[in-house]
DNA sequence: GCCAACGTTGGC
DNA sequence: GCCAACGTTGGC
């Protein structure tokens, strides 16, 4: 009996974050140096439960907290989510990303903040969360701000 | 369970 | 370096 429904895997869709890194601590050129990182230290459970929620693949914006202020590269995960093996007391968990491909120019957050279609953007709304979630929408309208010049 | 004190984040 | 915002802690 033919044309039966080929079955179509689930898991090809991509989510997209945002995650905050000082570059003075960690940068990306310190990420595209190591190749590969553990996303470790979240101490929010907000931001824990994001990096629970991350699945192999996924487009995370890489942005410079403290100095730079802009979003820098894109990376991804490479890892899901483990138990964060640590001292400190609590629930903790790590992920691991890998670089995945540097902007054509920094998108500063001036510029997120001034973008009428990146008004509800979660780094604004939620300015002291360091693993925040994004839209597609809001994810493309950065990637094509930093194929715009400044 | 409330709330004051404290610590941390992150923009300025 | 300062400080506002806000999450967490701990005394009551």
């Amino acid at each position: 009996m033919p044309g039966h429904l080929e079955h179509t895997p689930q898991n090809t869709t991509s989510m997209y974050w945002l995650i905050k890194s000082e570059p003075f601590v960690f940068s990306y050129d310190d990420l595209e140096r190591d190749g590969v990182t553990t996303w470790d230290g979240v101490r929010n459970y907000q931001a824990r439960n994001n990096l629970r929620a991350m699945k192999l693949d996924d487009y995370c914006l890489f942005y410079h907290s403290n100095e730079g202020l802009a979003v820098v590269a894109i990376a991804r995960v490479s890892k899901e989510a483990v138990p964060e093996i640590t001292e400190d007391k609590g629930d903790w968990s790590v992920v691991e990303v890998v670089p995945h491909q540097r902007l054509a120019r920094p998108v500063t957050l001036k510029e997120i903040k001034a973008h009428p279609e990146l008004a509800n953007i979660g780094m604004i709304k939620f300015p002291r969360l360091s693993v925040i979630s994004l839209t597609e929408a809001e994810f493309n309208t950065i990637i094509d701000l930093s194929n715009t010049p400044a």
